[in-house]
DNA sequence: TAAATTAGACTGAGCATTCAACCGGTTTTT
DNA sequence: AAAAACCGGTTGAATGCTCAGTCTAATTTA
C-alpha cells in the first residue's frame, strides 16, 4: 500500500473514531509512520484529507449499494427493500469507519460552507433514498407494498435503518440484536392490508 | 437571570451548534458578556459547565417525560406509544439545543470515561425506552399490539423517533413534514393483525 | 535523475486555565 | 458615626501549552 493510502486509511479510523478536531497531525504521522512533512507532501491542508476520505467512501458505498440492486433478484418490490435494508445494515459493518464518520456532525457542517463536501453527502444520501424510492415504487406497482407517498416512505425508512445503526454505534443498548425483529416490524409497516 | 444561568444558557446554545472543543471560552465569554475569569468562577473547567448542561436537560427531560405520560389519558396501549412518539418530537422541538447536544458523538464519548456523564445520559435514554415499553406492555395486555418482546419493540420505535428527529436537525430533506406518514406507518406496524 | 520521504526545528495562532486586583454592599470594630 | 475588615462576584491580562502548517537539508526509492 502506497504511503498516501497508509494516510487515508489511518486518518480514516481516527477522524472516525476521535473526531475531526480531536485528530492532530501529529498523532496521524506517528499512526502511519510517516513525517508530518510527507503528510502535507501529499494532502494541501487537513481538511483536504478529510475530503479525499469523503470522496472515497462516496465512490465505495454508491458503487456497491447500485451494484446490489442491480445483480440481486426480487420477486417484489417488498424483497427488495427487505434487501435494500439488509445490505444497509451489511454495509456500515464492513465499511465500520466510514459510516462511523458519516455520522459524525463534522461532514454535515462542513457541508454547509464547502460545496465539494456537500456534493459528496447528497450523492451518498440521494444513492441511499433514490434506491429506497424504486424498490416502493415497484411494490406499489405488484401490490406488495401499501399506497403512499413513495419518496416519504423512502425517506421514513432512511431514517430507520440510519437510526437503527446509529443507536448501534453508540451502543447504550444491544441494538446489533434487533436486525430480526426490525425486519419483521418493517414488513408489516409496508405490506398491502 | 443571573450570570451563571446565562453561561449556561449561552454555552447551551454554542455546545450544540458548534461543538463543546469547537467552542472557545474567550467566544462564551464575548456571547455573555462576561469575563473569561467570571466563566471559571462558577465553573470548575470547561467539561464541569457541560456536565451542568446535561444535567438540567437530564432533569427537564425525564421529568416532563414522566408527566405526560402521567396526566395523559390514553384508551389503548397503541394510542400510548403514538403519544409518546409524539410527546418526543414534541419535545425536539421545544427542548431544540438540547437534543441537538445529546445527538453528538460528544457526550457519548465523555460517557465512556465519566461516571457522572454516563449516569446522566442512562437516565435519559432509558426514560424514554421505559416509557415506551410501558406502552407497549399495555397495548399488549389490551390486545392493541402485536406480541413480539416488548423490549426489542420499545428500542426499534426509539431509534426510529430518534432517526428521525436526527434526519430533521441535519435538515438533508425536509424530514419534518414526514410526521403524519410515519405515525400512520408506526401505526400499522404495531397493531395486531 | 526526479520524485518521494524523512526528521525535526520553527512560526504564529488559538486555547484553557490562573491569578492578582477590583467593586459594591454588608458587617464589625473603634 | 467613621473606619476597617469582609465577601461574593467580577475583571482581563498573563501563562504555558497544543497544534496546523512551513521549511530545510539530507536520504531513499523507482
Amino acid at each position: 500500500m502506497s504511503k498516501k493510502d497508509a494516510i487515508l486509511q489511518a486518518a480514516t479510523r481516527l477522524f472516525s473514531e476521535k473526531g475531526f478536531k480531536e485528530t492532530s497531525i501529529a498523532e496521524l504521522s506517528k499512526a502511519t509512520g510517516a513525517a508530518e512533512g510527507t503528510i502535507f507532501y501529499h494532502f494541501k491542508n487537513k481538511e483536504d484529507i478529510f475530503l479525499c476520505i469523503l470522496e472515497d467512501t462516496r465512490n465505495r458505498v454508491v458503487e456497491e449499494f447500485e451494484r446490489y440492486l442491480e445483480e440481486e433478484k426480487f420477486d417484489t418490490g417488498l424483497e427488495m427493500i427487505e434487501g435494500a435494508c439488509s445490505f444497509y445494515f451489511f454495509l456500515a459493518g464492513t465499511m465500520g469507519d466510514q459510516f462511523l464518520l458519516l455520522h459524525r456532525r463534522h461532514p454535515h457542517e462542513l457541508a454547509e460552507v464547502n460545496p465539494v463536501c456537500r456534493e459528496h453527502l447528497e450523492a451518498i444520501y440521494n444513492s441511499f433514498v433514490n434506491g429506497f424510492e424504486r424498490a416502493i415504487l415497484l411494490g406499489q406497482k405488484d401490490g406488495s407494498i401499501r399506497k403512499m407517498s413513495s419518496k416519504k416512505i423512502a425517506l421514513i425508512i432512511f431514517s430507520m435503518v440510519d437510526g437503527l445503526v446509529r443507536f448501534k454505534t453508540y451502543n447504550l443498548y444491544d441494538a446489533g440484536a434487533l436486525h430480526k425483529e426490525f425486519m419483521e416490524l418493517c414488513h408489516s409497516m409496508l405490506q398491502k392490508k
